[in-house]
DNA sequence: GGGCCAAATGATAGCGCAATCATTTAGTCT
DNA sequence: AGACTAAATGATTGCGCTATCATTTGGCCC
């Protein structure tokens, strides 16, 4: 393509803004990056050169010369999965407003994936890292702490974090959530797992402490898979769990809300009357629960908070100020609704 | 913090590398980038050099020196509607397979904010963008023809794309979808909308041309609101148009599945039976409406696969390969459940 | 065995910007 | 008015890498 103007299609650097303003780059420079450095005058004149040039700095260039890259690597374990959609949004939300990127990538529920993506994210220099849980590789761990960056771990309270921790225990809620049970006069609680990552595992280990603790055998009362979560598998799982159960149960703990979902929608296909003769309790609080007849009693989490906290912590880290806690508990609550009954 | 050993805290750079693998640092350079360009010996020194200093290539560096920075830009209207996971699932996919970073921009529904958005995204010199409809601000659209760079447009078929297009027309949808309603037997169409994108607004014109067709009136069978849709608002708008158009309509075209399933769930409440008094029809067909009671009728979008095609047509033009076609029609289908009866 | 070619490796330069330090200008005080 | 300070602006240099071209090495032919 040939062009009679003398705009060519070359690249528009800070020299040429700076030759059309008539000033020296590093002016240009600090128009950008620190235009209280300049005066008025300058800063329109060199404004105008930008706008008319069409200007648009090169960020690989900013960031190799000032060590700087603003971009917040970001590593979650599923892009399908709709929990992640809100910690996500507050991860964007808090992130956009501070002038930072964010860079994600999604793990796949493999710590071999997120070793890799890890890599990947590093060579980017984020000046900071969100990733998800604990369950990474010895490398990958070694690997973000040879980094030196501020590093949240979030959706869990871990024993160890790398460096800080936003979450809840998964584990608490499993058990609080069989407590609710048994308080309300169930004794034959069912499981129901999919993914089976490692909150679900928590989330199942909680119920397994809460079952043990109120001397009930859980042994038939379980049904797991690793595969993906869904309203479909909720399903599956639910007509599996009758079967082997032997219609003794009184209750379910999905292990999220898709699965409980399922096993409701499922549950009124085999005319089984939920709450009359089954509970059923989901988890993540998902909008459609509070919506669904009958509404389905969950545990709510603050994801959006969760997204928000973990970022607002890694700036603050960033900033230089002191961080007061390294670990926030981010809490939980037990919604009861009508999907569970009052059995005493 | 010392270090009484030679491993400083300084960042490992590619001449250390070469240093200790006794070769010069473009050699290093190569075994990364262009393994089969090094001699196997030499190979195995090298990366054993990288190995054991734990060396992290930088991408700025890289990228500056290469003018090539490996990353698509994508922008999104919204990080909550579950609609575009599925899109970025397929996006991500692609793009990490060929080795691209994805730099995700979410816009909420703002041609404003996305001008600023794709300012942001340009800075970070991808080489491709992919970018959802077509209502960018004027300035917007020449920003991203100045880039020069492969543009997908998504989501939605446009009469004049920027570059390329992967979609299907929403305006045909919705009529598609009236037709079958009145094919049905219906004629008391109604028709919930939210948010009001452009795509919402393109369904609801299929729609009224659907209506007007049929020499059917409409005016009183129409309620929308600017509000983000969600289940909630679903009901709040079932209630309203039920309201409104004083209990005449037997049918509801909802712009989406969250604002049918909220209807749905409201109309149980409301004991107002689906489909005998009342047929239902969403948009898009998220995995609950196939397992909701009724199941939900819907228009299902092969969302995954427009997020697959939009980059393999990106990355296909990267390669400089022909592109055969520059829009592609990626087509819907209308899904008839027991949400919608026959009232013939 | 000399000459030739391809493969392997290296030396040099520069990508576009900001850190650093130097210089100029304007403002203030006595 | 002179001396000093702060603010504004500029010159130089290097961030870490790869493109480009130059050089070396080894293999092979007649």
């Amino acid at each position: 393509m040939r062009s009679t103007k003398n705009t060519t299609h070359k690249k528009v650097t800070l020299v040429d803004v700076a030759a059309v303003a008539g000033v020296s780059a590093i002016t240009v420079s600090r128009v950008i990056n620190q235009p209280d450095k300049v005066s008025d005058l300058l800063r329109r004149q060199v404004q105008a050169a930008i706008d008319s040039l069409g200007y648009i700095p090169n960020q690989f260039a900013s960031s190799l010369a000032s060590a700087k890259s603003r971009v917040i690597g970001v590593a979650i374990p599923s892009l399908s999965n709709i929990v992640f959609n809100d910690v996500l949004r507050g991860i964007y939300e808090v992130a956009g407003k501070a002038g930072y990127k964010v860079l994600l990538v999604d793990t796949h529920y493999s710590p071999l994936e997120e070793e890799k993506m890890v890599r990947t994210l590093l060579s980017q220099a984020p000046e900071a890292m969100i990733i998800t849980g604990g369950d990474q590789t010895r490398a990958c761990q070694q690997l973000l702490q040879k980094a030196g960056i501020p590093i949240v771990q979030m959706m869990e309270l871990l024993d160890q974090p790398l460096d800080m921790n936003v979450g809840f225990s998964h584990w608490q809620a499993g058990y609080d959530v069989v407590s609710k049970l048994l308080e309300a006069g169930h004794t034959r609680i069912g499981f129901m797992g999919a993914r089976m990552d490692p909150r679900v595992q928590q989330r199942m280990l909680g119920y397994k402490a809460a079952m043990d603790a109120a001397g009930i055998d859980w042994k038939n009362f379980i049904v797991t898979t690793p595969e993906p979560s869904s309203i479909a598998l909720g399903g599956e799982l639910f007509r599996s769990l009758m079967a082997s159960s032997q219609g003794v149960i009184d209750s379910i703990f999905c292990c999220n809300d898709d699965l409980a979902l399922g096993a409701l929608f499922e549950s009124q296909r085999m005319n089984i009357r939920i709450p009359e003769q089954l509970s059923l309790c989901g988890f993540n609080d998902i909008e459609a629960s509070q919506f669904v007849n009958p509404s389905l009693t969950s545990v709510h989490v603050p994801r959006y908070e969760m997204g928000v906290k973990s970022t607002e912590m890694v700036i603050r880290a960033l900033s230089g100020k002191p961080i007061e806690e390294k670990q926030v508990n981010i809490g939980y609550e037990v919604r009861l609704r009508k999907s569970t009954r009052n059995a005493k």
